[in-house]
DNA sequence: ATACAAATTACAAACGTTTGCAAAGGAGAA
DNA sequence: TTCTCCTTTGCAAACGTTTGTAATTTGTAT
């Protein structure tokens, strides 16, 4: 079940090879009945365009890739969609590539998406050291960093800001009447959980309200690490009292509601909660959590229109515009888990 | 910083390109001597086999593709993460498409890909009538479908036993009592609502409970479909009492629920629910609902392994082994949304 | 030293395109 | 008719590999 190729229809029509590619392209000039010939041969003969013959050629595979640690996260996925949409208008594929949150994985998927000569790249990674990526951008493919963003200066980067956010959701809870609020942070080694715990600090001395140490729990962003910085804090709550909490990631916000509903405790009239990521504010089946919310489609339109732009600066020759970093702006959404302190 | 080739190597060496070649995919005889020496230059020039000449000349790209509605579902984003972790570890990688649940979406993808000759497919089709795939699956490429399957004889394809998974939603809810079991499900278009619906039929069959078709209502998976045909449902409950709903999807079971809430009943003691494909169960931040699940990620294993023993089998030259539609078992995950009636 | 087989290496074609350049074809003007 | 100029087409190289076959080197036995 081979497919027809150019040389095929070429001898079928006795034209040469260049006569039927330029027919097929249309960028050049070829007398109108001959396209049209070429044209219906190619019908007729199922004539299928080979795009690695091509790539091969051109140096170019259209063909951008994503990198990321997770997939199965709602976040994500509908980052990816949106950065599929938007690139595939232009002819350009999405290549995936899971890590698992794992550096290992990450470098093993980087080596191969570079012997496949992708034209672009997308990376949350996991690795902030950045080192994993610096071949990469050595070869002057254009990488956009998207939710972890590593510390160098020259690199593109579409995220939200991460300190507003914070600051967000202590504005939120303090205007309730709030002021001992745990908060449950991320690793103090990405850069994502490093800034969003900054930014509650920040709004906390904005109001004058001392941080109390020990209303700071650190969880790895996982369900479990919410649940048990919860039970961690509501155990110690007699000598460290808090009237809400904010937990930084979807599953540890779920886990640490699970932990207050264990202890009896109600939301909000006992405790407020404020979350981050809740993909499903408005459609939970009971109460709806007040969260902050990242425009994830905004971001993968950012990301999709960035790389295209890119590149086609790539094809002009002119020199690289300074690299960017988008600051996309987070959004609180109002639920019922806020109270009245 | 464009990147070395073979020739650079071999004229670098002053040895011939098919040496370095040889010596370099290690599977030809080459003197111990040479191979260190062209290893060596190979590191040290930093060279990167070229992916897409090798693709051309091999024509295998060791690039699978997953065509699929939604990516931003955890449903198909934690099947994609399996299976790329499977063949990944096979040096495949794999390009993703989301058609957004349009079928001329679908067919554009499908068309881009073959142009890019990609080894294999996997496809959640929203096009039962399998039209779409055609040409794929006549070109030999292997192609197995996941979640929705078209009424073909010759195909591959794994999900789980969709009637099956109703069965065990009526059984649970039949074994507390319940006789007026309504039921939210799907479109009649796709194999994969219908044989849910079936399901549910057989089941009440079996136990002589007659199907009160005005308690069968019709959604389209979607959240708000779930909601409406819900309170739809409630609206009629004089006329048409019911004392359990068994919604077929994640999304329907949480709109389900909040038009229960709204309405003042609870759940379990007014109203029994059993979802399906609820992901977080267990992790909820209040109630467990109780859902029927799918293995996604043993769906994930099953495809990735299919492809790979096709594709295996394909180089091998022996005849493919009769297709085959793997029929995964469902399970029932225990929450607190059921009780006695 | 000579011959022969085995081990190693080189040559060249092929994979299916694109594209610069040269060649051919045709039309109009001298 | 011949020349020029423009439009259309063909030739051939290139993209970076792999691989069958031929050529060379090496080792061993005579």
């Amino acid at each position: 079940m081979k497919s027809t190729t150019i040389s095929e229809l070429a001898k079928e029509l006795g034209v040469s090879v260049s006569t039927v590619s330029r027919a097929l392209n249309g960028k050049s000039v070829v007398k109108e009945d001959t396209r049209q010939m070429v044209l219906e041969a190619a019908e007729k003969y199922c004539y299928v365009p080979n795009e690695i013959a091509r790539s091969l050629k051109k140096s170019s595979t259209k063909t951008m890739a994503v990198v990321l640690p997770d997939i199965s996260e709602t976040f994500f996925g509908t980052i990816v969609k949106e950065i599929d949409r938007v690139v595939s208008g232009q002819g350009y594929m999405l290549i995936l590539a899971d890590t698992h949150e794992n550096a290992d994985n990450e470098k093993k998927y980087l080596d191969m998406l570079y012997t496949r000569r992708v034209d672009a790249l997308v990376l949350a990674t996991v690795d902030c050291s950045g080192s994993t990526v610096r071949r990469f951008m050595e070869s002057g493919a254009p990488v956009v960093f998207i939710d972890n963003v590593p510390d160098l200066q020259e690199l593109d980067a579409v995220t939200i800001d991460n300190r507003q956010a914070s600051r967000m959701a202590v504005e939120c809870l303090a205007a309730h009447g709030h002021r001992r609020i745990a908060v449950i942070a991320g690793s103090e080694k990405e850069t994502t959980g490093v800034d969003r715990l900054a930014g509650y600090e920040e709004a906390m001395a904005e109001r004058n309200i001392p941080v109390d140490r020990k209303l700071v729990a650190y969880g790895n962003y996982k369900w479990e690490s919410g649940y048990l910085q919860m039970k961690r804090l509501l155990a110690l709550r007699k000598e460290n009292p808090f009237s809400a909490v904010y937990a930084i990631s979807e599953k540890m916000t779920y886990g640490a509601m699970r932990a207050i509903a264990e202890s009896g405790l109600r939301v909000p009239e006992d405790i407020s909660v404020v979350g981050f990521d809740i993909h499903q504010v408005g459609m939970e089946p009971r109460q709806k959590i007040t969260s902050v919310r990242q425009p994830e489609v905004e971001i993968g339109r950012r990301v999709g229109e960035l790389l295209l732009r890119r590149l086609a600066d790539l094809g002009e020759k002119e020199d690289q515009a300074g690299h960017r970093r988008l600051l996309l702006d987070p959004f609180l959404e109002e639920g019922e888990t806020v109270g009245v302190f």
